[in-house]
DNA sequence: CTTGACTATATAGTTACTATATACACTAGG
DNA sequence: CCTAGTGTATATAGTAACTATATAGTCAAG
């Protein structure tokens, strides 16, 4: 098409420009949300250069989740004023994309560390170590609840780290209780928690007791961690160790990266005080 | 199903827990990508809660742009190794993503400033204005070359527009050398431009001459733009200005706000010089 | 005047759900 | 013990936004 005479593309010129499938350019045209400016008596499409300002406008809406459907209602009966005040709600959307995304990126880095650490980890040994202090964010206590309850609080916690952006990509751990752990009921947990390696201001947080922690890893199903509460429990007596106010369990490795059971380790971090 | 008996959860709930359709959570266990850990002798489902941290995983991988079949391949032999591999990989994209996001949101802005701008112009006055110096990216020359150039020089500017995170939300724009606004063709455009209002380091970019223009408004066609170019030059004559070396001409509302081409409006900078 | 690259339409397939219909299961109140 | 109401299950069809394929017409170059 002559360029003089008002610069026309045809259809796989106007695709490529938008780099898209030529068919996603017929689809559009289908469905009447970007028609080209001239259709010549064989059926041949023609498409102004100034059509691609309006396909990356398309794109931009589609991207920030508006549906085909949505954007045709907008071009249907476009205007500046209406324009505006879609560039304005939009403008509120992608900020909160965005903040999702930065999160997101928070969540991928945390993996990563954990996973490096994870590699480096001898999980025979059992080591007694000093930790400093760290911010836990909490759920409702789980003792003694029902079922329905159970998952309930579960419930709300998930729904409290997604609203308040809480989910660093740290596991979630779980809290046992000294007079529970003396029991041997070492699966009867007070509380669920997530680590918070940049805690957020003014959240309800619990700070982690600081100080000593004797840590062992066990390897396999939950229900075997006797077991490994049995040698960690030799070890404390062997060190003169006094069981402290908290028991921290998280999954070092789990589901997400192990196929079998068997396979799963799980971090135990005994408080602990010297006799 | 009893919580102290291993904390099983049914579909429902499940589904609940992961904020999406219980129907979505019986298509991840047909396709074998997220399955019960349980299944009764009636069918019921019961899954763990450390499921859940799966399913983020995958809801996570999906954000990400992977498929479920692609996320299924990772699941089928996954392993701490691939799992960081793949996280290294996921930060990369990731990093990306947030950069377009940025960029997009940058691109609403200057689509809200323009348009506020916009509203509160009066498009049948003519000013003289002096301009600070801006900064344009320009495409190749388009003076005299064929269509197909036509369409490659196009092509190759909107490319480098976001291979190099260029386009800005500002109009792309035209500019016309002085010897063909004298000789009438006010549409042989020598380059197509875009503003750069916040230019990155070490490109090639255009210093637009700053200095004083005359600036007028053609609603209506393109086609009709020479009788705007006649009101602006006899304003030239009436305040004694000479032609300088180039003009500039944005769309100010087109194809985008507007549905009708009478309704487009060109926004046309003369440089001009004292006589 | 034919070859190869383009154009068109029509239709079917894809992904990741989502909705609907039908049937079976479980629990609480009368 | 019966029944209502909620839950579960499967099977099937529909959806959005493409994407691929098949078939046929168009056009420009050598």
């Amino acid at each position: 098409m002559n360029k003089k005479d008002g610069k026309y593309l045809t259809t796989g010129e106007f695709a490529r420009l938008c780099k898209v499938n030529k068919q996603t350019i017929f689809y559009y045209d289908q469905i009447g949300l970007l028609s080209p400016v001239l259709k010549n008596e064989k059926g041949y499409r023609y498409y102004s250069i100034h059509q691609i300002e309006l396909f990356f406008v398309i794109d931009l809406l589609k991207d920030l989740g508006m549906s085909l459907n949505d954007i045709q209602q907008y071009m249907q009966n476009k205007s500046p004023e209406k324009f505006l005040s879609l560039m304005y709600r939009k403008k509120e959307e992608i900020v909160k994309k965005r903040q999702e995304i930065e999160m997101k990126e928070k969540m991928i880095e945390a993996k990563i560390t954990l996973m490096e650490e994870a590699s480096h980890l001898d999980f025979h040994q059992i080591t007694l170590e000093h930790l400093p202090e760290a911010t836990l964010y909490l759920s409702r206590n789980i003792q003694n609840i029902t079922d329905e309850e159970f998952v309930e609080v579960i419930s709300d916690f998930i729904n409290e780290l997604n609203i308040s952006h809480l989910d660093s990509g740290y596991p979630i751990g779980c809290i046992t209780k000294r007079e529970k752990v003396i029991k041997g009921e070492f699966s009867n947990y007070s509380y669920l928690y997530i680590e918070q390696p940049n805690p957020k201001e003014g959240y309800p947080y619990f700070q982690a007791v600081k100080g000593n922690f004797l840590i062992g890893y066990h390897i396999g199903d939950e229900k075997t961690i006797n077991h490994t509460y049995k040698r960690l429990f030799l070890e404390m007596e062997r060190l003169n160790l006094a069981l402290g106010d908290y028991v921290f369990e998280e999954y070092i490795y789990d589901t997400v990266v192990k196929n079998h059971k068997e396979h799963y380790v799980t971090k135990i971090m005994i408080q602990v005080d010297q006799k």
